[in-house]
DNA sequence: AACATTCTCAACCGCGGGGAG
DNA sequence: GCTCCCCGCGGTTGAGAATGT
């Protein structure tokens, strides 16, 4: 039996996306909006998979996000909230805006382990090595999960869910303490199984997110410090053809109003914004 | 300069969850 | 309750870049 294949393999490419494809993806998007992934491709005129659309524009396309290296702060961010999520990208990428799953997860796999390892914690637990507790390669993905929920019951904060890790890194004390730190401490930790709580208080859930409409759409430039990666998509191609003037916190607290406040129009900020990508 | 090795990350794959009928 | 279908998630792969010899 087996599921059945969600496209024919024959008929779709597969592989790095070209800046024409890309052109295509946008624009069908910026029409129509985020819909029906699965018979976007025919419509946009793309041979390509529903799944792969959307993986290239949640993951690249998407206007909203930040590129470039995680900061020493959001790296901070992302060793807390594994250790209280454990491999739940997603979740933990909601808590970081403008950061993707895949991107987080790929982080954690390339630099986070590693730097972990290096300081002598095991990066599956979040506690240091000891001798009798052999480095565990591949982590059981509840170890985490058991932590949070012997944590249920006390009020989160970085310090308390990792203070070893915390102690370690605290003296990059260059971090800046800006308010989005508010956002680890009001991370609830039920969130899977209490979506009552998801709108109240002033925790801030990117996945709360409306789906993004073409006339959501903010733009994000590339940052200063973006990496090698990005000169070798097809994408960067794109994106960095286009200068905006375009300040990350202004523009996040601006969509952040904005999610919050139905009133704030983003209509005009964005759109002509857009309007030059598709004359690229 | 040439080759080998390691690293990075974009993209793919398969599975599970959940909604619709 | 069952089946079908779609979406999103997490694990994995592999091509290209970077680094080492």
């Amino acid at each position: 039996m087996g599921r059945k294949p969600c496209c024919d393999k024959d008929e779709v490419k597969k592989g790095p996306w070209s800046a024409e494809e890309d052109k295509k993806l946008i624009n069908f998007i910026l029409i129509n909006g985020q819909c029906c992934w699965r018979s976007l491709p025919r419509l946009a005129g793309l041979l390509r998979c529903g799944k792969s659309c959307r993986l290239r524009w949640t993951n690249y396309l998407r206007p909203d996000l930040k590129r470039g290296l995680l900061s020493e702060y959001e790296e901070k961010m992302v060793i807390d909230l594994h250790a209280q999520l454990g491999n739940r990208w997603s979740k933990i990428a909601s808590h970081l805006p403008g950061r993707t799953d895949n991107e987080i997860k790929n982080h954690w796999n390339t630099h986070i382990k590693k730097k972990l390892k290096k300081m002598g914690i095991d990066p599956a637990t979040h506690q240091p090595i000891t001798v009798d507790q052999p480095n565990i390669e591949h982590p059981t993905k509840n170890q985490p999960i058991i932590q949070q929920e012997k944590q249920k019951t006390m009020p989160i904060s970085p310090s308390h869910a990792v203070p070893e890790i915390m102690n370690i890194l605290d003296h990059n004390k260059e971090l800046v303490e800006t308010p989005i730190l508010s956002t680890i401490t009001d991370i609830k930790l039920d969130d899977d199984n209490n979506n009552n709580n998801k709108n109240t208080g002033t925790s801030f859930y990117t996945d709360e997110a409306p789906v993004i409409k073409p006339h959501e759409i903010l733009f994000h430039s590339e940052s200063t410090t973006s990496t090698s990666s990005s000169s070798s998509s097809p994408t960067s191609i794109i994106l960095e053809d286009m200068q905006f003037d375009f300040n990350w916190a202004d523009d996040f607290s601006r969509t952040l109003d904005y999610l919050l406040n139905d009133d704030i129009d983003m209509n005009n900020v964005i759109s002509q914004d857009w309007s030059k990508v598709l004359e690229v």
